[in-house]
DNA sequence: CGCCAAATTGACTGGTATCAAGCTACGTGG
DNA sequence: CCACGTAGCTTGATACCAGTCAATTTGGCG
């Protein structure tokens, strides 16, 4: 049984006309997600879920011994230091893995949190690394999502420490929109399943700051509130979106 | 041949002293670095270079093709956004990799430069892949490295976020020395081979913050700069670092 | 010696955090 | 049905941390 993505699909054309400049490369990464998938299940016949928001997958300091895909929902991942402090440092969507931060010492290091409904896939790493001994193509596909885990972590590190607030959230909006592009599903038109002080603590900022700088993009037409949600985006312009963050880096430039 | 580290190696009962905390993972880790590099050299005979401060092995936008390991030296990875802004998005010291986050898009994602003499291994990653279905061992290494470099990057991530300046600088060199004892060398004193410029633009601050922070420092006793340069930092209680990380994030809680 | 890059330090500015006061949507129980 | 509570959100006033600009010192090197 497979749940039904959350958002509704739209044919490639559609985004085409949406992300003109994205669109080529969207459609092929869509497919190769898909792809992905097709080839988890078939070579390593994972155990199959459904979680629901709230939802814990696992936790940081539990033993590690499963890596998990998501084939449909949304996860966040909760970093939390000695101190005490709690704070999302990565979300995850559809044909994301989880779990490869504990590879390394054994160890989860984060808490895998479900945001809403869905659906994951479960290995064991042994299965894993003996199944890649056979098929060449999985661990291509292993080392592929881990490989994009890391740049997606250092773009994070460059927009921390380089963007002013309004130019993080528009790269927080706009990453989301590509994240669902890339899913065939559409970019336009979306919820937001976090609340504002979750997206302020991923992005290092006040849930204040994060409620000012949407509306002023609200003013600044860059996107609109849909009716009866606050919650619910729309892009215009998806575009519109990267030449704001570039507009407002450049000025720091000189 | 081999270029001699750059620092001195001490004996790990120093090290202990040193750091109490952390000396019994220090020393089993410093071991598995050098086990990593001998499996690495033996299975997969890497071609070894030397290189030079200021040698670039790879810049963005290149096509990936080799993966690079670093014997001996210590590198920097730029992020070059669209803009022109350039980021110090990590530093790899001896036993690290380098090009992983090429693997996904066949594109090199950083420039990859080197701050002093160091000696790089250099692998096909085809020839890598092929190895590693021969010798369980090697794929381990890879995704523990992998892992590693993902679970650096969200502290980084979480650091940036959430410390204030003072603090982003004491973790900074924490981790410095932590990076040091891991491998062997000594971290109660050693050489940054970093500017102001360089650490503050690696932490999203001005080097002019860096510099304030780091006379505070001084003024505080939680470090002392060795005669003759400023680069060069004595660390008189390791553990002290990480207190004070402790207490100025406890703040913000309350 | 004299140049130049790196670093330090001070005075001022500005962007975000903090604190505080409503507002809105939604569910619950009377 | 409405009163009420609560969680999420918005908006304003103020404070503070870190950035900016600028002057000076230090250290390296031809």
């Amino acid at each position: 049984m497979h749940l039904t993505a959350a958002s509704i699909e739209v044919p490639f054309t559609q985004l085409r006309s949406m992300a003109p400049a994205a669109s080529a490369d969207t459609a092929a990464t869509g497919q190769r997600i898909a792809e992905r998938l097709r080839l988890i299940e078939a070579v390593l016949a994972p155990k199959r879920r459904i979680v629901h928001a709230g939802d814990v997958i696992y936790r940081a300091g539990e033993v590690f011994s499963h890596l998990h895909v998501l084939n449909s929902g949304l996860f966040k991942l909760l970093s939390v230091s000695t101190e005490g402090r709690e704070q999302v440092v990565g979300l995850k969507f559809r044909g994301d893995w989880l779990g490869f931060g504990a590879i390394a010492k054994g160890v989860y290091a984060c808490d895998a949190v479900a945001m809403d409904t869905a659906e994951v896939w479960t290995v064991r790493y042994d299965d894993l690394l003996r199944a890649c001994a056979e098929h060449p193509a999985l661990i291509e596909t292993v080392h592929e999502a881990m490989s994009s885990e890391i740049v997606r972590d250092r773009d994070a590190i460059m927009a921390m420490s380089t963007l002013p607030a309004d130019a993080r959230v528009v790269t927080f909006l706009h990453n989301w929109a590509g994240a669902l592009a890339d899913r065939g599903l559409r970019a336009d038109q979306f919820s937001l399943r976090l609340t504002r002080a979750e997206i302020g603590n991923y992005l290092g900022l006040t849930l204040e700051t994060v409620s000012r700088v949407l509306s002023k993009l609200v003013r600044e037409q860059l996107i609109t509130f849909n009716a009866r949600s606050r919650r619910d985006i729309c892009i215009p312009d998806f575009h519109a979106l990267a030449l704001f963050v570039q507009r407002r880096a450049a000025k720091d430039l000189h």
